[in-house]
DNA sequence: CGCGGCTTTGATGTTCATCAAGTAAAGTGG
DNA sequence: CCACTTTACTTGATGAACATCAAAGCCGCG
C-alpha cells in the first residue's frame, strides 16, 4: 500500500528499461509485489541443474557462471554472465526443467519472479514479449558465436582469449582479479588444468601479463590480442 | 482471389501449426499473398553470412547447414536444421544481419517472407510472439547441448555422435547416404578432414559400420554408442 | 579427357592429457 | 588459535591423441 514501506524499487531499477518497458506503470507495481531479491556470495549455487523451473530470473549485480555436468562427474562451462546477459532465459520457454546449473562467481543479487505471472504478461502484451525474445536470442547468439570463437584456436589462444575477455568484457580494465579458479578456466575452455597454469606461466615468463595468485595485469595487450587471434 | 490460381498453400501447411497457429485464417491469407516458396538444389547457398536480414526464412523441405567462415578462411559448421529447426530465426531478433551462411545439404525448400510483416505480427499478436521464442528457444538450446556434448568428447566418439545424429535424428534408420563430404564432417567437430576418414575406416574394420562412398550402414549399433558415450 | 575437388593411407612431428610430486592457501574441528 | 584436512596451484616427465605433410587413386563435370 505504502510506497515507502514496500521494499520495491522496480520504478528505480536500471534494469527496469530492459524488458519492463512495454509494461505499464501499474502492471510494473503488480510484478514489483510479487518480486523477491535474493543474494548469493561467491561459490553459492543459484540454480540446480534439472530442477523445475518456477520462477523468472534476472540478474541485479554480480557475476555467474553457467554449466553442465556430465554424467561422468566433469564440469564443463558453458559461459559468465553480468546483469543484462539473462541466464535464466535460456530453457525457460523450452523446458521444463533447468538444463544448466547457474553459480556465483562473484557475490550477486537476483531479482525473482514467479515465471507463470511473467508468462502471462507475454501472453498478453505482444511487446513485452517482442522485448523478452530480443534478449534471448542477444544472450544465445552471443554463446555461440563465443563458443565458435574459442573452439577455432589452440590452447594459447583459448587462454589469451579468456584474459581479454575478463579484462575486456567484464572488468574494463588492464588489471582485474580473476573471479574464477584455473581449474574453472580450463572447464571454460576445453583443456586441462595443467596446461591453463603453464600456459598462464609461460605468459608471465615472456612479460605478457603479472600474476599475483588471482590478480592479473595485462602487461603487453597487443601481444595478447595477437596470441588470441592466430594462436 | 481466386484460391485454386493462387500458389499459396498455407492453409494446408503442416508447418503452419508451429508457429501460426494463433493468427486468424484472415492474417493467414494476409501472409500468404506475399509469402514466396524458393527452392535450392544441394550445395546451393541460401543465406550469405553479413548480408542484410530483410526476409523471414521458414524450411518446408530439405537439410541446411549452418557455418560461419573465420578471417582465415576456415568453415566451421554450427549446426545441421531439418524441417521444424528454424536455423534462420537465430539472429533474426537480435542482429541486422546475418552471422551464419545457411547451405542446403540436401535439395530444400524454403519459404519466405518479409520479416518487417512479421515482425508487425509479432508487435501485435502476443500468441504469435510466445510461439515464435518458445522455437527460437529450442532450436538455440538444442545447438548449445549438441556442442557441448561433442566437445566433451574426442575423436572417435565424435564422429559415433556424429554418424548416430544422422542415423537417428535425421533419417531415423540405420543405413543412409551422409548427406556431407567427410571435410564437412570435420568443421562440424573440430578435427581434420583426415583423421575423420580414418576414425571411418577403423569402424569400419571393426566391422562396426559398412561403408559405400556416401551410403554408410551401422551394423553394430551398440558398440557405436559405447563409442559415442565412453570415447 | 583432363582438371579440380573429394577420398584414402602412411609417415612424421606437435600439441596436449596424464601421471606424479610438491608447495601454497583455504577451510574445519577441537 | 592451532593442528589437520582438503582444495588450489605449480612444475616436470612421459606418452597418447591429433595435426600436418605427402602422395596417390577416384569421381564428376565442363
Amino acid at each position: 500500500m505504502n510506497p515507502e514501506n514496500s521494499k520495491c524499487s522496480c520504478e528505480q531499477c536500471k534494469l527496469k528499461s530492459l524488458f519492463f518497458s512495454h509494461v505499464t506503470v501499474n502492471e510494473l507495481t503488480d510484478i514489483c509485489e510479487i518480486k523477491e531479491e535474493r543474494s548469493y556470495s561467491k561459490g553459492e549455487l543459484i540454480i540446480k541443474e534439472g530442477e523445475k523451473i518456477n520462477d523468472f530470473l534476472y540478474m541485479k549485480e554480480g557475476l555467474v557462471k553457467l554449466s553442465k555436468t556430465s554424467f561422468d562427474g566433469k564440469d564443463q562451462i558453458i559461459s559468465f554472465s553480468k546483469p543484462f546477459d539473462f541466464v535464466s532465459l535460456l530453457s525457460i520457454f523450452s523446458s521444463e526443467n533447468f538444463r544448466y546449473s547457474v553459480t556465483a562467481v562473484e557475490d550477486s543479487v537476483v531479482c525473482i519472479l514467479d515465471l507463470e505471472i511473467v508468462k502471462n504478461y507475454a501472453r498478453e502484451n505482444a511487446l513485452f514479449t517482442m522485448d523478452l525474445m530480443i534478449r534471448v536470442s542477444e544472450v544465445t547468439d552471443k554463446i555461440i558465436l563465443d563458443n565458435l570463437e574459442i573452439k577455432r584456436k589452440h590452447l594459447k589462444g583459448r587462454v589469451a582469449h579468456v584474459l581479454l575477455y575478463f579484462s575486456e568484457y567484464i572488468y574494463n580494465s588492464d588489471e582485474f582479479d580473476l573471479p574464477v579458479s584455473r581449474r574453472e578456466i580450463a572447464e571454460y575452455i576445453g583443456m586441462t588444468t595443467e596446461n591453463v597454469i603453464r600456459t598462464l606461466s609461460e605468459f608471465r615468463k615472456d612479460k605478457i601479463i603479472k600474476i599475483f595468485g588471482k590478480d592479473i595485469l595485462i602487461v603487453n595487450k597487443k601481444r595478447l590480442e595477437g596470441i588470441s587471434e592466430f594462436g
